[in-house]
This record gives structure tokens, C-alpha cells and sequence, in this order.
RNA sequence: GUGGGUGUAGCUCAGCUGGAUAGAGCACCAGGUUGUGGCCCUGGUGGCCGCGGGUUCAAGUCCCGUCACUCACCCCA
């Protein structure tokens, strides 16, 4: 073989379609049912786009990119996340000039230079959500519900959010602050990761999985203890409309995103089963992000959902999508007459809207119908030289064997009241 | 970028401490019925044993390197 794939990517056979159409199908439904419009931003931009937007001291942006220079010598980028992309449309199309909040979704590849694991690669796709100039949590809580439908409807067990507040720029410095001076009284025992995230990005000190850190990490102040006044109110509001609405959530004061811009409330939602990955969306609110990017001051809240990730999970919790409709029928043929018969017969078949199949090459009656049998068909639709012959054809029910003539003109009828097609 | 595991047929894998023309099951093709599938029987196609080097009379088997896959870390969907 002489080629392969890129690692970190992967091919997507005919076995896994199903669980992609039925979870597209559930997007399409929910996000209409949510009032969201798809948007689709193009797969690259220029890269400063997502510096600026993702920020530079990110991981994504340090070391993750798939950037590029193209022939004009402009440097471009594959998306790492879709969040900038969308802002850019949104910014560029004055879509900004619409009644708010406008609300869209997304759906397509993303790509980060990463070491593939169980339920990470280079190349995934995203179901991204975003809502644009409202700042109500009630909104944090519509964006929030639209995971939560999905993976409801596609029959997850055992859903549960993972949330905090990050804060906003009044009060996050603060409590940044009080994080550092807690983290220096420790600066011995703490691993060298955390050294180095104590002066360069202090909020990630707290996911740190090393064991030598949790005791710090234990005794750390909280900081939904220490929002200023609007970011606890909001986050006190978002925590009421879960109650209200039952939705299980843990407030989680290690959940702290990768991603410099978010503000205030940032979620995500956890399963079992794919490895140590285990969140299947995460996201938040970027009230700054809007304005960085060259737009009035707005706030924004969004999520991203892996693909990949779900069908995982759904693997996993034995969730089996409904199959795609295949052709049960294939004409068999023996002899250059019944063939031209039969190509004949294939299209106004076809026509009426009745999947079939036509078998090729001229074989054995007894290879075609093997091949028949292996392909799962119910019928057998045969033409040789008796049913030139007399304008018929055999009709073979694979099930029990039985047969039957039936003329040709009467064959679309015999089938139409028992094959539909899928429209 | 770091660490562990694994690379033999399209797929799942045997191949013991180095000594065959490299195997099995599944799948595929054909025949057993020159107009009839599934089950069964028979035969067949298909492998530079990941790649490169080394040790040896002899390497799928041992050593080194390299690449790929995989799991985990960092980080993330």
C-alpha cells in the first residue's frame, strides 16, 4: 500500500454513517427548535485572527496550530476552534446590525497538531454554538440547554455539568492575586509545570493532576467566592435556572478552560468512555472577545462538542442508531438480451423512486444470487432467456425462495406497495 | 514535546528458548447444480513477517536505529 492516512486522522466508513446522520439529524432539529442559523465560516484564516482570538499565551496557539504560508506569502491557519471564525463572519457580514442576540451554529472539521489519544485527534469536527449580544444568564442557561437536548435525545445516561465562573476583568485579577500569594507560600511543593503556570497562567494551576500539588490545590481560595458583585449575581442566576429546570450540575472550582478569553460562567458536559478524555463539550462565556476582535463591545456565550467524541460515548453506552436505507432489491440477468432488459428495467425503477440494484459483469445465475444473499437483498429480480422470452420477469423472495412470474409492465406495481423509498 | 505497549494475509491472530517452501479462522473467487442463494464439501487468489542496519552457518524469532499505530502525560472536543 503506498499511501496512508495523516496520523491523527481518520477515515469515516460506511458502518459508522449512521451514527453521523442521526447526529446531524438531531442538530438540525434542535438548533431550529432553539431558534440558532447555521453559519459557515471557510476552514482557514489569516492566522492573527486566531492569535488575537484564542490567545497568545494558549497552548493551541503556541504549539497546536497547522499554519501555513500560501503562494502570496500570507500566513494562514487551519481553524483550531471555530469561536474567532464565527466572530469574523459575524463582524465582517454586519450581522452585528441584526436584533440581538443573534444566535448560529456550526458544524464542521477542526485542527490541532496534537498527540492522538483515545477520543482526540488532529483533525475532529465540531458542533459549535454561539449567541451574541445578550448578557441575561438566562441565556447561558439556553445555550447550556441546547448540549444538554442533544445528548438527551440521543439517549445518554447519566448527563451532568461541570460549571464555574471565571470571573470578569474587575474581579478575576484580584482573585488571581490572592492565588499567587497562596501558591508562593507552597512554591516547594508544587511540580515544575506549576511553577512555571504560576507566572504565565495562574488559573490553570488549579487542573494540574499532579498528586505532589492537590493538597495546594486543596487549600486554594475559590474563586466563586471572590467574583465581584454582577459576576456572582449572574452566576447565582445561571445556578437558579438549572435548579429550576433540574438540571444536574456540579460546581466545579477546578474547571478552568484553555482558552485566555472566557469570562464568567464556563461549563462543560462530562461521560464515561472515552478514555481520559472525558469531557464531550465545553464552553463558556467571552464577554471581551467581540471588542478584541474589532467589534463594539457585546458579549458572546458558546460551546464546541466534539463529533468523534459523542459517537464514543454512544459506542460505549451501547446506543445504536437506526440503519440507512439500502437497496433490498438487485436484477440478476443472464445473456446479452435479458442484460439490456435488465439495465432496461433498473432505470424505471429508479424512477419510481424504488432503490434497486443492478448486477454487473456477466456471471454465473448462481454467483449473482450468492452475491444477492451476501448483500443482504430481499429480492431477487431475474432475467434470462425464458423472460425475454415472454416480457416477464422472475421474481425471487430470498426469505423462504419462493418465486414468481410477473410481467414486466407489472413490476413497479408489485413493488410499490412494499418498497418505499427513504425521501 | 515526554513515557509505556504493539507492528506477521483485506480483518482477528498463531508462530515455544533463532533451524519450514511463513500458518489458522473469517472474508474474497471458483467448482460440487452449463437457470437458483443461505448450510456443507473441495480447490484457489492473497504476505519484501513496518522499514534500515547489525549479530549468526542460519533472523518472523536476538540487538540497535527508525517509522507507524495505540494508550497515557501536557493540553483539549
Amino acid at each position: 500500500m503506498k499511501f496512508k492516512s495523516i496520523t491523527g486522522t481518520r477515515d469515516v466508513l460506511p458502518e459508522e454513517q449512521p451514527y453521523w446522520r442521526l447526529i446531524e439529524n438531531k442538530i438540525y432539529q434542535i438548533t431550529s427548535l432553539f431558534g440558532y442559523q447555521r453559519v459557515d465560516p471557510p476552514i482557514f484564516e489569516e492566522t492573527a485572527l486566531f492569535v488575537r482570538g484564542v490567545g497568545e499565551t494558549t497552548d493551541i496557539v503556541e504549539k497546536e496550530m497547522y499554519t501555513f504560508k500560501d503562494k502570496s506569502d500570507n500566513s494562514l491557519t487551519l481553524r483550531p476552534e471555530f469561536t474567532a471564525g464565527v466572530i469574523r463572519l459575524y463582524l465582517q457580514n454586519g450581522m452585528h446590525m441584526l436584533t440581538k442576540p443573534v444566535k448560529v451554529f456550526s458544524i464542521g472539521p477542526i485542527f490541532r497538531y496534537e498527540r492522538p489519544q483515545a477520543g482526540r485527534f488532529r483533525q475532529h469536527t465540531q458542533f459549535n454554538v454561539e449567541a451574541f449580544g445578550e448578557k441575561d444568564a438566562a441565556i447561558d442557561f439556553e445555550v447550556m440547554s441546547i448540549a444538554w437536548h442533544l445528548y438527551a435525545e440521543l439517549g445518554f445516561k447519566g448527563l451532568r455539568f461541570q460549571l464555574n465562573s471565571t470571573g470578569c476583568p474587575v474581579c478575576r485579577p484580584q482573585y488571581i492575586e490572592k492565588l499567587q500569594n497562596h501558591y508562593r507560600k507552597h512554591i516547594h511543593l508544587i511540580c515544575q509545570d506549576c511553577k512555571r503556570r504560576l507566572q504565565r497562567n495562574a488559573l490553570r494551576l488549579l487542573d494540574c493532576k499532579v498528586p505532589d500539588c492537590q493538597p495546594v490545590i486543596q487549600s486554594a481560595p475559590v474563586i466563586s467566592e471572590h467574583l465581584c458583585q454582577d459576576c456572582e449575581s449572574h452566576f447565582a442566576k445561571l445556578c437558579h435556572y438549572l435548579d429550576l429546570m433540574e438540571r444536574p450540575y456540579t460546581i466545579n472550582h477546578k474547571l478552568v478552560r484553555g482558552l485566555d478569553y472566557y469570562t464568567k460562567t464556563v461549563f462543560e458536559v462530562w461521560a464515561q468512555g472515552i478514555g481520559a478524555q472525558n469531557a464531550m463539550c465545553g464552553g463558556g462565556r467571552y464577554d471581551g472577545l467581540i471588542e478584541l476582535l474589532g467589534g463594539d463591545p457585546t458579549p458572546g456565550i458558546g460551546f464546541g462538542s466534539g463529533i468523534e467524541r459523542i459517537i464514543l460515548v454512544m459506542k460505549e453506552q451501547g446506543l445504536t442508531p437506526p440503519p440507512l436505507e439500502v437497496p433490498k432489491i438487485i436484477i440478476a440477468h443472464m445473456g446479452e438480451a435479458a442484460k439490456e432488459m435488465a439495465i432496461n428495467l433498473t432505470h424505471q425503477l429508479r424512477n419510481a423512486r424504488i432503490p434497486v440494484q443492478l448486477s454487473f459483469g456477466d456471471r454465473s445465475l448462481k454467483s449473482q444470487l450468492r452475491e444477492a444473499n451476501r448483500l443482504g437483498m430481499d429480492h431477487v429480480i431475474i432475467i434470462a432467456e425464458q423472460e425475454v422470452a415472454d416480457q416477464t420477469a422472475t421474481i425471487k423472495r430470498l426469505s423462504d425462495g419462493v418465486q414468481e412470474a410477473v410481467p414486466q409492465n407489472k413490476i413497479i406495481a408489485f413493488f410499490s406497495d412494499r418498497v418505499v423509498a427513504q425521501s
